[in-house]
DNA sequence: TCACCTACCACTTTTGAATAGG
DNA sequence: ACCTATTCAAAAGTGGTAGGTG
């Protein structure tokens, strides 16, 4: 509704989820969700973003974009994860996130319009491999995929309405299909991700605004797995998620549950067998054999399931060898109180005949309950993440646990750091908890220009630690990457932890942005110290994700606040955000014209319809090699430290501007290796690009004017719109985008940036658009 | 042989249409 | 006739797991 109001031109402003939905299923599929035009789209984007107007003059928005501020509502859930190692499901058709992120807007100019934009970019540039109970990096990362943007489903949405409630991204899904044609956010399994969270402003509707915020929650960072590896990661998924409901230890679907249906299963047919076959044979295998294990049973009944009963016997040999893939861990996992649940519900299969009596599944509750308290390992292990206990066994991360532990500061004011939580209270809380847990809000920490944060961990709350936690250590300095570059080296690094430190100063700031850029480089932490001295851990190659959660006691919100790009430059931090920009920007879009900048969105609504756009490589990659794990620093190298733990909490607050973040790491090239990135110097971006900024650019091409005064979105969604744009003229790229998806502008500064929501808004029309939202596809694949 | 991926299962939650009531 | 509340069924989201693939 709001939406509506605000963008009277838009038939479609910002829908309910469900309206889209609606439509999306109006729509025939028929429709590509990523036709060219998307390229377009991605095009159009990128650049702009590479440049966003200053808009100095503007007093409206000036204010509010200095204090733009994200925090992280289920803070406390992710930093649970990511103490242990946060995994996310990726699957063809498209698995939600969980947690999902929820966010909190404040310091947004209540009458300006913001779009809201995930993008998921790599950590680093490696491959991991769950081994030892822990992360390793084993190789380098495959090839980019096309980078595309979830596009909150609100968007384009006033100040006000972003910061009157929470924000979620729960919508998004992650998919390891890159040919996926939903518009889902392409990722491949096993690679360590970093979210990132835009807000752009849009002044009108149709451009994009001067303001560009982006922000980075190290806690948020996550491997990407088709099925998890960590046991630890399903209890928590488990625990915490709605619609996992069913696995917990009182679900009908849990372990328990399932193994008591198949010993039913088995037991029937045992049954069966007996009475049926009444053959010596069957009785003398089966029955005999006491039954004073559940295993045993179960055994047996396997034995014998599967095929049917043998004429001749039931009972096989070689079930013993299925039995015992099915068996033997229940012992182990639940106890005395599992096997006596089984060994109950035999009895009852066996005399009744059946389930599912209600004495049973009391019994087994009962069981269950037992289970769980008595069952150590999971309350225990949880705590102990930050203890070398941790969850990450493997290996090398031997102090780092040590050092964890040290770091853990214990806050007691901070009940929702998971350090000091109970694990268990945790878990039984179930996704509402991470809600109310999540009222720890953890601020995201500046990517880029803004090193603002230095603040101290706020001791309170929640958060500890991000996984990255090596990169929050410095949680309060924002890190840039280590001087020294090292070339990763995948190998021994299990989870790289993104390497908090950053020396000297200008890498430091280059390195921030190429945290933003570059995925290869743990985004997160690395930035975080800028300049301190945060101790570089490169060893950190070993572990990923430290347990410590946090040490951080910080609550305080410290929020990020990002700076605004535009029209200030942060003072303190300005060279390094100068670097930063500069590499970002020279390199993400240095193709692109800087008329681009000026395009303007002129659907918003099309946003609605979900499409991805595809901006090239915003994030991806780059990196790789640029951090190599072993540059990394490792936490738990860190703690002793001087620097208070990372905090999780609070984010990297990167200011910056969407665009160089987004832009920076995308484009570089494959080849171009983060080696590179930081020396601005030497770095293979130029130079040049800085004066794209805008926020050292005062005459930034910005051009009001053409953005705004928008026609009306709608007249233009026709789809033949798109073949107006220039398309394409490949601008001469500064940096070669990825190889794989070359970047492609739209020469027509007025249509270009109209178009991405053009077509969003067509698609959304007759596409499939995603009913929670739309997905930008910012690279421009020869694909589409 | 191993690591990884896919499809399917059973379960739960969410969503939206249909229905009933005021 | 209209609006609101309730009910129900379908869709979608979950982790587990067997089987397939390279």
């Amino acid at each position: 509704m709001l939406s509506m109001e605000m963008y009277p031109s838009l038939t479609l402003g910002p829908q309910r989820i469900g309206d889209c939905f609606y439509r999306d299923r109006q729509a025939p599929a028929h429709m590509p969700l990523f036709p060219p035009a998307c390229d377009v789209v991605a095009k159009a984007l990128p650049p702009r973003l590479l440049a966003p107007p200053p808009v100095p003059n503007d007093p409206t928005t000036k204010a509010p974009k200095d204090e733009v501020k994200m925090e992280l509502e289920n803070a406390s859930l992710w930093k649970q994860f990511s103490s242990v190692g946060t995994e996310m499901i990726i699957t063809k058709k498209g698995r939600r996130m969980f947690p999902g992120l929820r966010l909190k807007l404040s310091g947004l100019n209540p009458s300006l319009r913001y779009i809201l934009l995930l993008d998921i970019i790599p950590a680093d540039n490696s491959r991991y491999r769950f081994q030892g109970g822990g992360w390793q990096a084993v190789g380098g990362a495959e090839a980019r995929l096309p980078d595309r943007v979830f596009i909150h489903p609100d968007s384009p949405a006033t100040g006000a309405h972003w910061q009157s409630r929470t924000i979620s991204f729960h919508y998004a899904k992650l998919t390891n299909n890159t040919l996926d044609s939903q518009g889902h956010i392409i990722l491949h399994s096993l690679h360590r991700y970093q979210p990132r969270v835009h807000v752009i402003e849009a002044r009108d509707v149709l451009r994009w605004g001067g303001g560009q915020h982006s922000f980075v929650f190290p806690e948020t960072q996550f491997l990407t797995v088709t099925a998890y590896q960590n046991n630890k990661i399903t209890e928590l998924k488990i625990s915490a998620n709605p619609f996992a409901k069913g696995f917990r230890e009182d679900g009908m679907n849990s372990k328990k549950q399932r193994d008591a249906r198949q010993k039913r299963k088995i037991s029937v047919l045992t049954e069966t067998l007996d009475i049926v076959n009444c053959d010596p044979c069957d009785s003398t295998e089966l029955l005999p054999q006491p039954i004073t294990t559940s295993t045993d049973l179960q055994a047996l009944a396997l034995a014998s399931l599967p095929p049917l009963p043998d004429p001749s016997c039931g009972f096989r040999p070689e079930g013993a060898s299925y039995q015992d893939t099915l068996v033997p861990e229940q012992p182990l996992d639940l106890g005395q109180a599992f096997m006596a649940s089984h060994m109950s519900d035999i009895g009852i299969s066996m005399a009744n005949g059946m389930q599912g009596t209600p004495g049973s599944e009391v019994a087994n509750r009962m069981i269950e309950r037992s289970d769980t308290m008595g069952e150590p390992a999971y309350t225990s292990t949880f705590p102990a993440v930050q203890n070398n206990s941790s969850s990450f066994p493997s290996a090398p991360l031997p102090q780092t646990s040590s050092s964890f532990s040290s770091l853990s500061v214990p806050d007691s004011s901070d009940t929702s750091n998971a350090q000091s939580m109970d694990y268990p209270s945790i878990l039984s809380s179930s996704p509402t908890l991470s809600s109310s847990s999540t009222t720890t809000t953890t601020t995201p920490s500046l990517q880029q220009t803004s090193f603002t944060f230095p603040t101290p961990p706020p001791s309170n709350s929640s958060s500890p630690q991000p996984l990255l936690s090596s990169s929050s250590p410095s949680a309060n300095h924002y890190h840039t990457i280590p001087e020294t570059i090292i070339p990763h080296t995948p190998t021994a690094a299990s989870f790289p932890a993104p390497s908090s430190t950053c020396q000297s100063g200008l890498q430091d700031q280059i390195s921030v942005h190429s945290l933003l850029t570059h995925p290869g480089q743990p985004l997160l932490g690395e930035s975080m110290t800028c300049g301190n001295n945060a101790p570089s851990d490169q060893s950190s190659e070993a572990f990923i994700y430290p347990n410590i959660l946090s040490a951080n006691p910080d609550p305080a919100p410290v929020t990020a606040q990002p700076l605004p790009n535009n029209n200030h430059p942060p003072a303190p931090s300005l060279p390094c955000s100068l670097h930063a920009h500069v590499a970002p920007t020279s390199f993400a879009f240095s193709s692109v014209p800087q008329h681009m900048q000026n395009r303007s969105f002129s659907n918003m609504s099309s946003s609605y319809a979900h499409h991805a756009l595809h901006l090239p490589n915003l994030s991806h990659q780059g990196q790789a090699s640029t951090f190599p794990p072993s540059s990394f620093t490792h936490p738990s190298s860190s703690f002793p430290h001087p620097h208070p733990p990372f905090q999780p909490s609070s984010c990297l607050a990167v200011s910056s501007s969407f665009q160089q973040s987004v832009s920076s790491v995308p484009s570089m090239p494959p080849t171009a290796h983060p080696q590179n990135l930081p020396n601005p110097a030497t770095s293979s971006y130029p130079p040049v690009e800085i004066g794209a900024i805008p926020q050292f650019n005062p005459a930034a091409p910005y051009r009001p004017e053409m953005v705004l005064h928008h026609p009306s979105l709608l007249p233009q969604l026709d789809p033949s719109l798109s073949s107006n744009l220039p398309s394409s003229t490949p601008p001469p790229a500064l940096y070669p985008a990825f190889p794989s998806y070359p970047l492609r502008l739209c020469q027509d500064p007025h249509s270009s940036l109209s178009i991405p929501f053009r077509h969003l808004y067509r698609q959304h029309q007759h596409g499939h658009a995603h009913p929670q939202g739309s997905y930008l596809d910012m690279s421009t694949r020869a694909v589409f």
